[in-house]
DNA sequence: TAGATTGTTAATCGATTAACAATC
DNA sequence: TAGATTGTTAATCGATTAACAATC
């Protein structure tokens, strides 16, 4: 097996760069594979993943090759071996230490979302401006002072920040957790945030998911209407047709 | 200007298709056009807009394209026009009902965030099996018993529906939800749905977001270390280098 | 052995980026 | 007019899909 090596600029170290699309399957196959480890099955081929999952086989094959496991012809993979290597590839081994920043309704449910840890993401803290909620617990994570943030996240080494902020306070926020020594922010505010080009940003934008959605259903309602005129009516204004 | 226009196999309906990436980008745009009115503009450029959202301006072009909009040589687009259109192609003008079945902390959560009736979207109905829940209201929205979600739907004609139940029932519930004439599941759970091919499923995986930003994480920090070596092996483990 | 499955290279497809003429 | 910006076509890039030899 061959493997793509990346020069990276700042030294000799290389970093083998796995593509977006394919990263995001990942943890639908590790989920897929412990469902099959459960039933009792020792090996797994890329044509049962893709039968499961939707895809296509020579897909699978190829991000289970740039994840750098190898298999065997004929039998496949060995389930178990494979599923220690993609946990150890997605980094669920070992927990990253993360601050979250505002204990609003998003916020608490991602406190309260205890799978995190199993994916290498444990919250160490939350942070809130909200004189009722310092010093509280929420699913039993403790709520500090915003201002306290900073400071913390130097001291304890925080790299990652989780941002659940209204939107006119997420980019405030932001800089604070830059400001702090993080170097990835986890989102949910419908902001484009602006952070120094050493800070990795990632989107979780609602709203993008709303509009693809509707557009989607709106799509497939004109093909399959399948529904009462009234139906389509509902929805109907919602795309200019041409 | 020329349009692409798609056949669309059921009837003679011709329906626009817009690329995914492209759609994910509009609802930033409308943000920003947003800003920029509050700013007193009458007027915007590709150039503007790329540059506050780190786009190329040709591909912000080619997008305004595909939702159909024109603009002037030397001028840019006229703000106010602009607006109304994304919004018109966005399906943002009138309320698609949905809703929503499991009201834990997600659940919760979603129906809290009044922004989404902006983006045409309305949460009309919650649904748990918990008698604690059903009767209440959270955050405005009734919580009503989930055996009687497939009846509601049919009688409401609900096209959109919310699953924010737990990974183990996800599939029972999205079988009762397209029972109900539902076409279009946002899913919150982390399984893959089976679904009827006329049903629409937009999965939001926080699982893979946590992998995606992680790794990223990890290439971003081989590459500008500019942390300690205690901090570098807080994470180094995640990903086997080669 | 026979045949399913991997590993790997080539072809296709789609989106992004570049180039440039049209135009206000 | 001059020059910025649109509209549009062509080139590039990357990911997906297809093809096929290697192999257990």
């Amino acid at each position: 097996m061959k493997l793509k090596l990346q020069f990276s600029p700042a030294g000799g170290t290389t970093c083998k760069v796995v593509p977006g699309p394919t990263l995001k399957r990942l943890p639908p196959y590790h989920r897929f594979l412990k469902e099959w480890q459960a039933m009792g099955r020792r090996t797994v081929s890329c044509t049962d993943i893709g039968a499961r999952l939707a895809l296509d086989p020579t897909q699978v094959r190829k991000d289970l090759e740039s994840v750098g496991v190898a298999g065997k012809p004929r039998v496949g993979y060995v389930l178990e071996n494979l599923i220690r290597d993609l946990e150890r590839f997605l980094g669920w081994n070992n927990l990253n230490h993360a601050f979250l920043a505002g204990a609003g309704s998003m916020g608490s449910a991602l406190l309260g979302n205890r799978k995190f840890e199993q994916c290498g993401l444990k919250i160490v803290a939350g942070f809130d401006v909200d004189p009722l909620k310092i010093g509280t617990k929420i699913h039993g994570t403790q709520i500090l002072p915003a201002e306290k943030m900073k400071e913390l996240a130097q001291r304890m080494r925080i790299l990652i920040g989780i941002l659940t902020v209204p939107a006119t306070e997420a980019q405030a926020v932001a800089d604070g957790m830059v400001a702090g020594g993080i170097r990835a922010i986890w989102n949910f505010a419908p902001v484009r945030l602006h952070v120094p080009e050493h800070v990795i940003v990632h989107d979780e934008d609602l709203y993008c998911s709303i509009a693809a959605l509707s557009q989607k259903l709106f799509a497939n309602l004109q093909m399959r209407p399948q529904a009462t005129p009234a139906m389509a009516r509902n929805i109907s204004a919602a795309v200019p047709m041409r």
